[in-house]
DNA sequence: TCCGATATTAGGACTAGGTACTAATAGTAG
DNA sequence: CTACTATTAGTACCTAGTCCTAATATCGGA
């Protein structure tokens, strides 16, 4: 017996911990014993199979996946506004919304808040961003409910452009801005029924 | 014969796509035909057995990993990386990403496909936006394809500040051009002792 | 040195989820 | 009615195991 046995068991969760998709016959090979050892051994440190690591593996992957793709429709809840003036809205930072790693909001999550909220301000059928300039002045974290302000602060007919500054606060604190210079048709539509089209 | 063998084949495709930790049994079951009709279709699309399927997952994740980069967050998908040189995404702008009323995608899809392409390419523990100017210059529309590609313009390491260009094509036509200037921890992560779990 | 405990190995039966192949049958178009 | 495609059935074989029994090997202590 060259290592004894609790020595080879501690190297064998190690190896596999490093390079999970290796056989029972391989790690047999690798440490000198038979499979029937091996396969002992896994199951005196609870070690799953071979397949069934790979699928721990490829099932984590996919609910990562899931967890961190979508972003939804609509960014935020309006909770006032007024056309062609100012609006507000609120956002609460879920774990969907930050990197795992930190525990961050994506800066597109404030994006999309400020971005929603200066195309729901426009009182034309048809509103687009064409250029932003944005700051974020503080990083978000998970659990925080972000506030945004938007208020439009020039309209040019003849150039169907108009400016919305928006501006994010969690609490007092300003932890985003942008100035959204927006495209619009100028053929004002808000006496419709409201669709929810932003 | 309910539906046409290409019919079915196509629906299997998109099922598989969809979901891919499933058996031949159960898809037989799903579409009311033998585990071999499954097989021989499976065949004529090349699409590889459950376990095959899983591996691919599983070892995708692991190269993920290696990277020690959100891979797996940016919106779109990474068809190339170059750390702290440049990256390309692709992103299918599906009905979920445009306003109904018009089928124009909104802004911060194509913001969020950028800025995501910006964290990834920066080879670092953190990376964070600060500071972003972006244009919209044409609209892009349901069922297009846009191609994100940013460059990294500038590593200014005492400021732990990166710039990155990103300039977004549906087919040869500029639709989206960004430049991002990135906060970063400036503490490389590549040679990191890898520790996957099983 | 022998005895008993622990460790290791060998082998067989069985499993899931397949591949690869042959053969039979069903349905449809010309 | 025949030719052809599509579908189904069945067999042998594969990998990477599980679960179980039985036979050895090795070691530590009296």
């Amino acid at each position: 017996m060259k290592r004894s046995k609790k020595d080879r068991q501690r190297q064998l969760q190690e190896k596999i911990k490093e390079q999970p998709f290796v056989t029972d016959e391989e790690l047999a090979d690798f440490f000198g014993v038979s499979v029937q050892t091996i396969r002992l051994d896994r199951m005196e440190l609870s070690i799953p199979e071979l397949r069934e690591r790979i699928k721990h593996v490829a099932e984590k992957k996919l609910t990562d996946e899931v967890r961190s793709l979508p972003i939804e429709e609509v960014i935020g809840d309006v909770i006032d506004i007024e056309l062609d003036k100012s609006a507000i809205s609120i956002f609460d930072v879920k774990k969907e919304h930050v990197f795992k790693r930190n525990g961050i909001a994506r800066g597109h999550h404030l994006f999309a808040q400020a971005n929603s909220l200066a195309v729901a301000v426009i009182n034309d059928e048809l509103a687009l961003t064409a250029k932003a300039n944005i700051r974020f002045t503080r990083s978000v974290n998970e659990g925080e409910r972000v506030v945004a302000k938007a208020k439009v602060t020039e309209i040019q007919e003849r150039k169907e452009r108009t400016t919305v500054q928006v501006s994010s606060y969690v609490g007092q604190e300003l932890v985003f801005e942008g100035d959204f210079i927006m495209y619009r048709s100028n053929t004002s539509v808000k006496d419709e029924t409201n669709e929810n089209s932003y």
